[in-house]
DNA sequence: GCGACAG
DNA sequence: ATCTTGTCGC
């Protein structure tokens, strides 16, 4: 698939500094409206590091919808460079994410991505990144939180809190199954928050992540 | 200075 | 994120 916005695009080997201050810039124009209404196609995108500590492979999921089958998985290898830290995962992980994107067929409808998007200290966490390159909808979905207060959503599958930072609704903590830990969602890009959670909902088969996101991180641990 | 801290 | 099998609980 080719890249939409390339006028996001920048140079990933940068300091930790430069590259706060080019998030901010670009929060500027997250998109936190729009509807996604019968999507064709679902992508789910993850990469796993090698224990090494260098190597990294991207694995992007795409599945028809409302089948949820998989119609096409994209994988790309790389070293990994810029390190983890907390609020800049999206230049450690966006430049493998964007070599599987380049090899992709399928044009996906909305993409689902591990880890924050609105529910960033600077509102612009790796979905929504992610989603102003690729000018595509996209749903920020991660297992733990990242900054904000909540609280601890009802056990029945389906109940959510809104998960606030800085006196703003960020996204919410959905539990998406029952007796497991609350999932945190939050837009990316393009696509309102109610309709984000809309589609987390959908595609969370009796599982507690999403089958994109979850299917996208067994391919690219190589365990699918 | 101290605590928090996606993957 | 990753190191790792079986085991306990719903």
């Amino acid at each position: 698939m080719k890249l939409m916005n390339d006028k996001y695009l920048c140079n990933w080997d940068i300091k930790a500094s430069a590259a706060i201050s080019l998030q901010k810039e670009m929060a500027k124009n997250v998109k936190a409206h729009g509807e996604v209404i019968s999507p064709s196609y679902i992508a789910g995108i993850d990469i796993a590091v090698w224990k090494n500590k260098n190597d990294a492979q991207s694995a992007i999921v795409i599945l028809n919808y409302p089948q949820l089958e998989i119609v096409e998985i994209k994988k790309a290898c790389d070293k990994i460079t810029f390190p983890y830290i907390p609020g800049l995962l999206s230049f450690r992980e966006i430049p493998l994410i964007l070599k599987a994107w380049n090899s992709l067929t399928v044009s996906p409808d909305v993409i689902i991505v591990d880890g924050h998007g609105y529910a960033h200290p600077r509102r612009i966490g790796i979905a929504s990144h992610l989603g102003l390159l690729l000018d595509k909808p996209t749903i920020g979905c991660a297992k733990s939180k990242l900054c904000g207060v909540y609280e601890t959503p009802g056990a029945e599958p389906g109940s959510l809190t809104n998960l606030i930072h800085n006196k703003e609704i960020v996204g919410v903590a959905l539990r998406t199954k029952i007796r497991v830990n609350p999932v945190f969602v939050s837009i990316g890009h393009r696509i309102s928050l109610e309709n984000a959670i809309y589609w987390v909902r959908e595609c969370c088969a009796g599982y507690r992540l999403p089958q994109p996101t979850r299917l996208a991180h067994m391919a690219a641990g190589n365990n699918l």
